[in-house]
DNA sequence: CTAATACCTG
DNA sequence: CAGGTATTAG
């Protein structure tokens, strides 16, 4: 069992197995998902991008959690308390963001300078000491180190499976579906299908492992905060009152939950073993007016810094992952998300288990992941680029609004996120929790809106200044009601759901008509992703998938006549029957699904199209149309061909903008 | 039973 | 396109 988690498996392995019914979920590969996220958006070299737990960079906390002074005060309550209910303080830390930089600097040149042993006098308690620090170091090894490093790289899933066995006795042999052989069919090899509900299984893995860094996130905290209390207290008696008041007080909201933080009345032992961690030299401390709470802040703030640089790598991580089944539920959520009461937040983090996901199963294509072939420009971006692959609308069409939009304010409710509850709860206390850097940027000039440095992420740049200049042209209706007060709406703004349409209007129908061009076979799930302001119910996914059904029927049908009329023209190989943008059967397909041409048809399609033809071709060549279901052959080859469609497409108001165009 | 599809019809 | 039906798969 053990050795078997520790199996590396290549990223593209990832892929989990899949089934092919030929009808429907043809869904693609996102092989890529999951590597080399963090590495360009981690600017800051202090921690390590290719590790997920705090493996790697745990140096000076796990020194701080071995160290014998600390480990004195450490009980196994503390560090398993998962019968304790303390909150997560959500302090924005008052220290400047050049304090923060200093903090960054030396504890960590210090961090594996060696330990000195328990202090002078306390020979008695040495053994008992070195007892108990051997066994805090293997709980926090067992906690904080993964088996293998590269699993994190690699693997997310792998990892997981690991971290769920430590934590808790799950039968292990849920664990791997056997593996289906893909159905090997002509053109595949180049897609492989994703099953919803394997994606749904390592979606709940990477939340069963977010619940358990979160755990440890806690734990750490409460080390911390005894920490603070016994020096606060050493503090205290020891200096009369002259003590400026600190820029911050973490202790302080604590005082009403942490009933099971003892106070440890050893003081100056104490004092030096703070100073040892944060590297501080006693002497060099009491020049300091300060005295020890300035290494008490500077420990606090290596130590934040450390666990929210680690937290942002988790969430990118598994953000990235969890990606392709995001967004569909992500608007609700997200909302509710924001919305939630602090109590309910500590209850959440306080709760020991994992939510149940929110979400059903819903795979869908993870943008960019497809071959070379695939259409990646976003329509948002849609920029005439002659050459390209990728759809876009042609200039043509009428420029200020046939620009697929307003993903503007959309973008923000895209946000990838599947429990994005817990999820942004560990963005939140990663981003604001910083007191002025970020292991990606600054979130002041973010300004700590969650989902604005997600869409950078996930998003293109590109498409980012698009949205600017959108939003600055679309003001967004706010209803007073959703109204917030201070800076904080103007984060919020961009998250209020837009009003839910409960019927498809006409713009729904020229929008899936362009996505055409993208996908033929689309599954429910991949719909209610892409038309986010439709209220869904059964009725309205019947009909969208009944659009398609029609889209493909016609689609069919002229392929079938060009086909046959080629047949007839004499065409003797089927390679020569190539659609281009010149040809018949296209101007009929375009005419139909892009009447006003306003829509630059990706050159994907086209690829499709000829393949469909010379499919059809061969078969009617070959006499196959006795058989009353010879297309379905071709069926299945042709949903194999489904490309990614742009994100664009997701943008709210896409839709009527694309009615008035 | 439900969902999705192809096929047919208007 | 929408409605209806038959079929198939889960």
């Amino acid at each position: 069992m053990i050795p078997n988690q520790l199996k590396v498996s290549s990223p593209v392995s990832r892929q989990e197995e899949d089934k092919m019914d030929g009808r429907t979920g043809f869904e693609q590969d996102r092989g890529h998902a999951t590597s080399g996220h963090g590495q360009g958006l981690n600017s800051e070299p202090y921690f390590q991008t290719d590790s997920l737990l705090p493996s790697s960079n745990a140096s000076l906390i796990s020194q701080f959690l071995s160290h014998p002074m600390f480990g004195r005060s450490l009980d196994s309550t503390i560090l398993f308390p998962s019968s304790q209910a303390v909150a997560l303080p959500q302090d924005k830390c008052g220290a400047s963001p050049g304090e923060g930089a200093q903090a960054l600097a030396f504890p960590r040149t210090r961090a594996s300078a060696p330990m000195p042993c328990a202090s002078d006098g306390d020979q008695l308690s040495n053994q008992h000491l070195r007892a108990k620090r051997a066994r805090v170091e293997s709980i926090i090894q067992g906690i904080s180190l993964p088996p293998t490093p590269q699993a994190f790289d690699t693997s997310l899933e792998a990892a997981f499976r690991h971290e769920r066995e430590r934590g808790s006795e799950i039968p292990p042999e849920n664990k791997r579906k056997p593996r289906v052989p893909p159905q090997g069919l002509g053109v595949a090899g180049r897609v492989a299908p994703m099953g919803g509900s394997s994606h749904a299984k390592g979606c709940q893995q990477l939340k069963e492992q977010l619940c358990f860094l979160e755990q440890q996130l806690r734990r750490l905290q409460e080390k911390f905060y005894q920490v603070y209390d016994s020096a606060d207290a050493a503090q205290t008696q020891e200096d009369s009152e002259k003590v400026q008041p600190l820029p911050e007080r973490p202790r302080d909201r604590l005082d009403k939950d942490s009933a099971t933080v003892t106070r440890n009345p050893c003081k100056a032992p104490l004092r030096r073993s703070i100073l040892e961690v944060c590297g501080l030299e006693e002497d060099e401390d009491k020049c300091d007016a300060g005295g020890l709470p300035t290494a008490v802040r500077v420990l606090s703030q290596a130590l934040k810094h450390e666990l929210a640089g680690v937290t942002s790598q988790v969430v990118d991580s598994v953000l990235k992952t969890v990606w392709p089944k995001a967004a569909s539920h992500l608007q609700q959520q997200h909302n509710s998300c924001l919305v939630l009461r602090p109590d309910a937040r500590r209850e959440y983090f306080t709760g020991g288990k994992c939510r149940k996901p929110l979400a059903e199963p819903s795979p869908m294509n993870a943008p960019g992941s497809l071959g070379s072939a695939q259409a990646k420009v976003l329509p948002g971006t849609l920029e005439k680029s002659p050459g390209s692959h990728a759809g876009s609308f042609s200039s043509k069409g009428i420029r200020k609004s046939s620009q697929i939009p307003s993903m503007g304010y959309s973008l923000g409710p895209v946000t990838p996120v599947q429990d994005s509850q817990l999820l942004s709860q560990l963005l939140d206390y990663g981003q604001h929790s910083l007191w002025g850097t970020d292991s990606r940027g600054s979130p002041s000039a973010l300004e700590r809106c969650p989902p604005e440095p997600l869409s950078l992420h996930w998003g293109t740049v590109k498409l980012r200044s698009s949205v600017v200049r959108q939003q600055q042209h679309h003001p967004l209706p706010l209803s007073p009601a959703n109204m917030e007060t201070g800076g904080a709406a103007a984060c919020r703004f961009s998250l209020t759901p837009r009003q839910m349409q409960e019927a498809l209007t006409p713009g729904h129908l020229k929008k899936a008509k362009l996505m055409f061009f993208f996908t033929r076979y689309p599954s429910s799930t991949l719909l209610k992703t892409y038309f986010l302001d439709v209220q869904f119910s059964r009725c309205i996914t019947s009909q969208l998938i009944k659009w398609f059904s029609n889209f493909r029927e016609f689609y069919y049908i002229q392929v079938e006549k060009f086909a046959r009329q080629a047949l007839l023209e004499g065409v003797a190989d089927a390679c020569t029957l190539q659609v281009s943008r010149d040809s018949e059967l296209f101007r009929a397909l375009n005419m139909h699904y892009n009447k006003g041409n306003d829509f630059e048809v990706p050159g994907r399609f086209l690829e499709v199209a000829s393949l469909t033809l010379q499919e059809f071709f061969s078969a009617v060549r070959a006499g196959k149309d006795a058989d009353p279901s010879w297309k379905k052959p071709i069926y299945k080859i042709i949903s194999k061909l489904d490309s990614d469609i742009p994100e664009g497409f997701k943008a709210a108001g896409c839709s009527q903008e694309l009615l008035r165009s």
